[in-house]
RNA sequence: GGUGGGGUAGCUCAGCUGGUUAGAGCGCAGGACUCAUAAUCCUGAGGUCGGGAGUUCAAGUCUCCCUCCCACUACCA
C-alpha cells in the first residue's frame, strides 16, 4: 500500500504543565498525533513523534507557591503525573520531553543570542505592574481592577470581562493583585527583550501563502494577524522560573537578573530541545530531523495543535527560525482542531467541569477513549462531549460491531472447527462481495487516516467490520454445516481472516484490543503491518485460532446516570 | 467591536470547484436470523438544508441583508 518509505516529524503542541489535562486537550493534539503516528509507522514510513511539557512562565510558579513546593518540584511531579497519564492512554512518543531541559536552554539562548546579531532582537522599556506584597511582577490577567471604560469593578488587565475591551494593565482604576488581592501595588519602569516580528511580516506572509498543504483553519488565522500587522512581541518576562536571558554574545545579560524568557519564545523550541534529548538518550540523530544541511531535506515536518495555538506555530516559531538564518526544518503540514466542549459549554479546571486523563482512565479503558474522542474529533466545528454518545460509540462500535464480530466468529470456529483454520470449500460470490466491499474501502480508509481527516476514517473503519457482519450474515456458515461442511468452511475461513485484518487495522487506534485480537488469531509480527496484499489468506489452513477474552465490556445505563451525577454532566 | 467557524432528518454530523428522487451513524418502527457480549443483517418512516432577497436553465452548494450559537482577539498557556 505504501510507495518509498518517508521520513515524518511529527510534534504535538506541548501540554502544559500544571496539572493533569483533560479531554479535550487530549483530543485536539496528543491523541491525533499518536494515531497519525502509529498509522505512518505501520505503513512502513520512519516516524519521530516529539511531544514535551511547557512548562515555565507564572502559572506554574503561582501553582507551586500554592502547592507549598518549589517550582521545581512542583513541576517534576507534574510531569511525572503527565508521563503517566500519557502513559495510560497509550500515546506513542518516541521522546515525552520537557521544556525546562538543558538542551532547550542553550537553544534558547542560541536562537536569542542569533536573532539580536541578526537585528531581530532589541530591548525596549516597557511599564509592568508590580505588586509589594506578592513581592513580584503581574502579568496582565493577573492585575485586576475597574474598567476606564465600562466602570467594570473586576476587569482584568488583559481584557474586561464586561465590556469586551481589550486593556492595557497600566489604565486600570484601583488596580490590586489577583493573585493576593492586595492593593499595595506600582507601576514600574522594566526592559524586556523584543523580538521584532513585523520585520519578518514580508518573508513570514510569503512563505504562508506559498503553503498548499494547511487547511483553512490554520492559513486564515495566519493571514489574519498579518493583514493586521504583526506586532513586535516580548519574549521576556520579569519571573525567576525559567531561561536566563543572554546578550547577543550569549553571555548573561546585564541588567537582567530576574528575567527569562517568556514562555511562547521558549516553549516551541522545546521540540527541538526534546529532539535533543532524544538523540542523547537512544543515539539518534536529531540533526537529521531538524536541520536541512544534516539530512532534514526529506523530512515531512507535521504539527498537531488546538486552534489556539495556531499563531504561534504559524508565526511565532516560524519567525525564530527563519529570523536565525540558520537551516531549520520548518513545519511543512498543521493540523489544527476545534474545541471538544463539555455538554456545549467550555471544559473548565477551575470550575471542574469535565472529565479529566487520570479520572477518565478509571472509567472506562485508553481504547474506549480513543475510539470515542477521535471519532467524534473536533475537526469541523467545536463538538460536544456528552456520556450518551461515548456510551453509544462504546457499546455499539466497539462491542456489538466489532467485538461481537471477533467473539462470534472465533467461537464458533472452536465449537464446530476444533479451534483451527478450515480447510475446503471453494469461494464464491459472498467472499467476491466482502473481497470487492474491503478493497474498495481500505483505500480510502487510509487516504483519510493520510489527510488527517479523522471522523472520515474512522466512519470508514467502522464500516470495514460492519462488512464483516454482513458477510457472515450473507455466507452463514452454521446453516451449511450439517449438509455442507465445506461451504461452512469458506464462511468461517474468510470470517477468521476478516478478524484478523480487523485486528490488523484497529492497532493504531485501540491498539489493546487489537493486540487481544491479533495475540488470540495468533497473527504473526510481520502480518501485523499496514500491507493488505494477500488479506484474506493471511491464516492459512490449519493455522489455530482462539476466542479472546471479551474485548469490550459494555457501558451501562447506570454508569451513565453515576458519571453524569458525578462530573454534574450537562447541569449548568 | 474585529476575525474565523457554524446553524442540514429526534440526536451527532458528511455533503469538493452549483446539476438526476439531500446522505451516514445513533435513536425509532417493522421484518429476518440464531454462530455471537439480547449481539447481527435487511427494510422503512423522518428534513420547505436558520430567515429573506438576488444571480443562474439549475443553489444546501455563489452574492447581499437579517438572525442565532461558538471560538479567537497576541504577554494566560
Amino acid at each position: 500500500m505504501s510507495d518509498t518509505p518517508k521520513r515524518i516529524l511529527i510534534t504535538s503542541a506541548l501540554p502544559y504543565i500544571n496539572g493533569v489535562k483533560h479531554l479535550g486537550n487530549l483530543a485536539g493534539s496528543m491523541l491525533p498525533a499518536d494515531i497519525y503516528a502509529r498509522v505512518q509507522r505501520l505503513l512502513g514510513h520512519e516516524v519521530l513523534y516529539i511531544c514535551a511539557t511547557d512548562e515555565h512562565g507564572t502559572p506554574a510558579e503561582l501553582a507551586a507557591a500554592e502547592a507549598g513546593l518549589s517550582v521545581k518540584v512542583y513541576c517534576d511531579r507534574m510531569y511525572e503525573a503527565q508521563c503517566e497519564a500519557g502513559a495510560a492512554f497509550d500515546l506513542s512518543y518516541d521522546w515525552f520531553g520537557r521544556s525546562s531541559g538543558d538542551a532547550t536552554a542553550a537553544l534558547t539562548q542560541h536562537f536569542s543570542s542569533v536573532l539580536e546579531r541578526n537585528g531581530l532582537i532589541e530591548a525596549r522599556t516597557s511599564k509592568q505592574v508590580y505588586s509589594n506584597a506578592d513581592g513580584r511582577y503581574l502579568p496582565d490577567r493577573y492585575v485586576e481592577g475597574t474598567c476606564p471604560n465600562c466602570g467594570f469593578e473586576k476587569a482584568r488587565g488583559d481584557q474586561c470581562d464586561n465590556c469586551g475591551k481589550l486593556l492595557d494593565p497600566v489604565d486600570l482604576i484601583d488596580p490590586y493583585s489577583a493573585v493576593s488581592g492586595s492593593r499595595d501595588v506600582e507601576i514600574r519602569e522594566t526592559e524586556h527583550l523584543y523580538l521584532k516580528q513585523s520585520e519578518m511580516s514580508g518573508r513570514l506572509r510569503d512563505w504562508v501563502e506559498g503553503q498548499t498543504s494547511w487547511p483553512p483553519l490554520a492559513t486564515s488565522i495566519a493571514l489574519k494577524w498579518l493583514d493586521e500587522g504583526l506586532r513586535d512581541r516580548s519574549i521576556t518576562r520579569d519571573l525567576e522560573w525559567g531561561i536566563p536571558v543572554v546578550d547577543e554574545n550569549g553571555d548573561p545579560r546585564p541588567g537582567f537578573d530576574g528575567k527569562v524568557y517568556y514562555v511562547w519564545f521558549d516553549a516551541p523550541i522545546a521540540y527541538i530541545g526534546a529532539t535533543q534529548d532524544w538523540a542523547s538518550e537512544t543515539s539518534g540523530d536529531w540533526g537529521r530531523w531538524w536541520r536541512t544541511d544534516q539530512g532534514a531535506d526529506d523530512v515531512e515536518y507535521v504539527q498537531f495543535m488546538g486552534k489556539d495555538n495556531v499563531a504561534f506555530h504559524t508565526l511565532s516559531f516560524p519567525t525564530t527560525l527563519m529570523g536565525s538564518g540558520e537551516p531549520w526544518k520548518l513545519v511543512d503540514t498543521l493540523k489544527a482542531f476545534n474545541w471538544v466542549t463539555w455538554y456545549g459549554g467550555k471544559f473548565s479546571t477551575s470550575q471542574k467541569r469535565g472529565v479529566f486523563m487520570d479520572q477518565a482512565i478509571d472509567l472506562a479503558p485508553s481504547d474506549a477513549w480513543r475510539w470515542h474522542l477521535m471519532a467524534n474529533a473536533p475537526e469541523g466545528s467545536d463538538a460536544a462531549f456528552t456520556w450518551e454518545e461515548f456510551q453509544t460509540s462504546v457499546n455499539s462500535d466497539l462491542a456489538n460491531v466489532l467485538g461481537n464480530f471477533v467473539n462470534r466468529i472465533t467461537k464458533y470456529a472452536g465449537s464446530k472447527f476444533d479451534g483451527v483454520v478450515p480447510e475446503g470449500g471453494v469461494s464464491g460470490g459472498h467472499e467476491d462481495w466482502v473481497i470487492a466491499e474491503i478493497g474498495h474501502r481500505l483505500p480510502m480508509m487510509i487516504a483519510h487516516f493520510d489527510a488527517r481527516e479523522f471522523r472520515k476514517a474512522f466512519a470508514e473503519m467502522r464500516a470495514i467490520w460492519a462488512a464483516g457482519n454482513e458477510y457472515l450474515t450473507r455466507a452463514a456458515p452454521w446453516t451449511h454445516y450439517k449438509a455442507d461442511p465445506d461451504q461452512a468452511a469458506v464462511g468461517v475461513r474468510m470470517g477468521l481472516n476478516l478478524a484478523a485484518l480487523f485486528g490488523v487495522i484497529a492497532q493504531p487506534v485501540i491498539p489493546r484490543a487489537a493486540s487481544k485480537i491479533l495475540d488470540a488469531l495468533g497473527v504473526p509480527d510481520d502480518r501485523r503491518r499496514w500491507d493488505f496484499d494477500g488479506w484474506a489468506d493471511a491464516l492459512p489452513a490449519g493455522h489455530a485460532v482462539a476466542a479472546p477474552d471479551m474485548l469490550f465490556a459494555k457501558i451501562e445505563d447506570t454508569d451513565i446516570a453515576e458519571w453524569t451525577e458525578r462530573f454534574e454532566g450537562g447541569g449548568e
